[in-house]
DNA sequence: AATGCTACAGTACTT
DNA sequence: CTGTAGCATT
């Protein structure tokens, strides 16, 4: 490729990007602007007209899917592999210089990586250990407050504890640190804390200094604390650095991000120079000006305005439902209508701010018979049969790994119970020793009766005999041994019924996924294996190229884009959030928003709720601040007016914004079921009083559903039916 | 030791 | 309403 319509393809802000010559880059890039398409471009051109080599080159980003596209798109561009240069997440990089430089950090060889459900089984442990009450020290709110220390850059010793409360948190985090480190075990954010203290040897750092020439940073909004002084540490005199984030997208304040780290940015490097990408590709203006109507409510930003070339679109859909299943009954229609008029079904996205709203639509899309796939939810390797056979694995490469050691001892059960198991952690405890070896001498005293004693015997002989077939059996192979011979297969073959079936199918699955043929030992291809399956336990399940409906939320949407968009539940007292309401954070639940706005490209449709059940309650919520923050005129109204109150009947201080009464027209989920609508109060003459819900099919197949005071939900066939209107 | 039951909690989530 | 963790029962 030309050197020139390379740069063709760029708009003048996105070039001046690409081709910046000054040392530090910040780069505010807008939704749909092309921030990848310019980080991409960057690396790109900086390895097409300067000497560098891949090998000087430092890209970092949040998820291994980001990674990997910007890899992938950097090898398009250049049509050449560039192997040696370092793309991958904060976690994945630091735990390569980890691995790399395991004895300057202080680690065992084999270290391996805690997830986060069991960083929460240890820090529970732990609080154990200490003997505190776990109503009031609640293993998960001790972990937040130790992963947030550690994201600060925090070890216990560091931590001013003038409370008792702060006092006893510092004391489980001492704990837990001893007991960590004595299971060779490293947490996510030990990763990076390690990887801090690691570059402080001054010769490590200058040789990796001098390596990384240029750093990039995608969502750069996102970073924490110890993200960003990791990679201030590559900063010496000569590096460069080039950000590129959107503070108007900042939506994981929550778990540690901070914008300010934007501002930040600007004052430890004076010299960085700022651009602003604005010109979006991705929506249509109509979407486009009501999201920066919207964002504009916020007071806290560097300040941006999208613009675009295209055209205005359709004005955005507004739908009033009565109730949730009314609500899920519009979205699908409309979804058909869209599937009808050319859509494919991956290119239809729903939306929603809590992962419980996606039941009742998944209900509906089945009945429906609409194929969909919900993001998120429980990943591969955080299945309870993986990790089990993944335990098994960890105690083979590592006997003091206890956290694998008391998930597997009992599993399938095999007669060691909290008995004989307390007995080997009070062993352990006492001669300050691993699990493991406290079994071994447990077992040589023969302190044990009969029946526990042969039972630890048989788990032992089993663990050894597996670990002889490390050395002899590729990956595959030594798994497949580990699951039969542990028993784990014939324990989840009991397990009645799909989900036994599935756990099955997940192991062998488990073999497939495992690496075959290497250079390398079964144990090299092993621990690279294992860490991999914690640090990318995401990417696995995803099955590219099925065409589904994508379900998913508002934070799991960030960073994709869709033709059509529905944002549903836009209710006060579920979006906004009101926990984000108690802690100040209005303003990230706007981003959240406008975040979920502009992943529209064609259309956007949203929907509230008059009445939500939720928690198993009925919930009467006015529809979001939000709604009413987007210019009226761009929006069209559609609803079954004759039991919703028009929102404008709603108290509010933008009267400006009032929506009209003149726009509304009847729409889709036609709510007129041969002379009754849903809402509608009815009188059964068995079940008495009720308010119809739903309904289903046409003409005398018609079947309403109906929620009776006293008998509660049913379905009835309205062919044989009577029912008196009541209102 | 395994199963069944009750009580309880219930924003968002990648690594 | 739903899923789960801990407790009680056999």
């Amino acid at each position: 490729m030309e050197k020139d319509d390379f740069l063709d393809a760029l708009n003048p802000a996105q070039r001046e990007a690409v081709c910046a010559t000054q040392q530090h880059l910040l780069v505010l890039a807008g939704a749909g602007s092309g921030k990848t398409r310019v980080l991409v471009h960057r690396i790109a051109w900086l390895l097409k007209t300067t000497p560098l080599h891949p090998y000087n080159i430092l890209a970092v980003t949040f998820t291994n899917k980001a990674a990997n596209e910007i890899r992938k798109r950097i090898e398009n561009l250049l049509k050449a592999s560039v192997q040696s240069m370092w793309v991958g997440t904060f976690h994945s990089l630091a735990h390569r210089l980890l691995r790399l430089h395991w004895q300057e950090a202080q680690l065992p060889q084999n270290f391996q990586i805690l997830d986060a459900d069991d960083q929460v089984r240890l820090v529970r442990r732990s609080i154990q250990s200490l003997q505190l009450d776990e109503e009031r020290w609640t293993p998960r709110s001790v972990t937040n407050f130790i992963n947030g220390k550690k994201e600060s850059g925090l070890r216990p010793n560091q931590i001013q504890a003038h409370d008792p409360h702060t006092k006893t948190l510092k004391q489980v985090y001492e704990t837990y640190e001893t007991l960590r480190k004595q299971r060779g075990l490293v947490d996510f954010s030990e990763l990076l804390l390690a990887c801090v203290e690691l570059l402080k040897n001054p010769n490590l750092l200058s040789h990796y200094q001098s390596r990384f020439t240029h750093v990039l940073v995608d969502e750069f909004q996102d970073t924490n604390t110890i993200q960003y002084h990791w990679i201030q540490q590559f900063m010496g005199a000569q590096n460069s650095l080039m950000t590129v984030g959107d503070d108007d997208q900042s939506i994981y304040g929550w778990r540690g991000a901070k914008v300010e780290n934007i501002q930040r940015f600007s004052q430890d490097f004076p010299s960085a120079h700022t651009i602003r990408l604005e010109q979006n590709y991705r929506s249509t203006s109509t979407i486009l000006s009501a999201a920066n109507t919207l964002i504009a409510n916020n007071d806290q930003r560097l300040g941006k305005n999208l613009w675009t070339a295209g055209e205005s679109g359709e004005k955005i859909s507004l739908y009033a439902a009565f109730n949730e299943l009314d609500e899920a009954n519009f979205v699908i229609e409309k979804i058909k209508q869209n599937l009808r008029a050319g859509y494919d079904r991956k290119q239809i996205a729903v939306l929603y701010r809590s992962n419980a709203q996606s039941r009742v639509l998944e209900e509906n899309l089945i009945q429906a018979a609409v194929p969909y796939r919900v993001y998120g939810g429980l990943r591969f390797f955080e299945r309870a049969e993986i990790k089990d056979a993944l335990s098994y694995l960890r105690l083979l490469l590592n006997r003091n790994d206890d956290t694998a050691f008391e998930r597997i001892i009992n599993v399938p059960t095999r007669g060691i119970g909290e008995q004989t198991l307390g007995i080997l952690r009070d062993q352990a405890k006492l001669n300050q020793i691993s699990l493991w070896q406290a079994m071994l001498s447990t077992l040589k005293s023969q302190s044990l009766t009969t029946r526990a004693q042969t039972a630890l015997e048989r788990f032992h002989l089993l663990i050894e005999s597996l670990t002889e077939l490390l050395n002899s059996r590729s990956l595959p192979e030594l798994t497949s041994a580990v699951i039969h011979q542990s028993g784990l297969i014939e324990h989840y073959q009991k397990e009645k019924g799909e989900k036994g079936q599935a756990r099955i199918e997940n192991l062998e699955e488990l073999i497939n996924a495992l690496p075959v043929a290497s250079n390398e030992t079964t144990v090299q291809i092993l621990t690279d294996f294992l860490s991999n399956a914690v640090l990318e336990s995401g990417e696995y399940e995803a099955k590219a190229g099925d065409d589904c409906i994508q379900l998913m939320t508002l934070h799991a949407a960030k960073g994709l884009e869709f033709p059509v968009v529905f944002i549903c539940g836009l209710e006060e007292g579920l979006f906004p959030h009101p926990m984000s309401l108690n802690e100040g954070n209005l303003e990230e639940e706007r981003r959240l928003c406008y975040v979920g706005m502009t992943r529209a490209m064609k259309k956007l449709i949203l929907t509230y709720s008059e009445i939500r059940r939720m928690h198993g309650q009925e919930h009467h919520h006015s529809p979001s601040r939000f709604l009413r923050e987007i210019p009226t005129d761009l929006l069209d109204e559609v609803r079954p007016a004759k039991f919703t109150f028009p929102i404008s009947m709603q108290k509010t201080e933008h009267s400006k914004n009032n929506f009209s009464h003149f726009n509304k027209k009847p729409e889709v989920a036609a709510v007129k079921i041969a002379g009754f609508h849903i809402g509608q109060t009815v009188r059964h003459a068995k079940f008495g009083e009720g308010v119809i819900l739903n309904y289903e099919g046409q003409g005398p197949q018609t079947r309403i559903q109906i929620r009776f005071k006293k008998e509660g939900i049913k379905w009835l066939s309205l062919e044989f039916t009577q029912l008196i209107a009541l209102t």
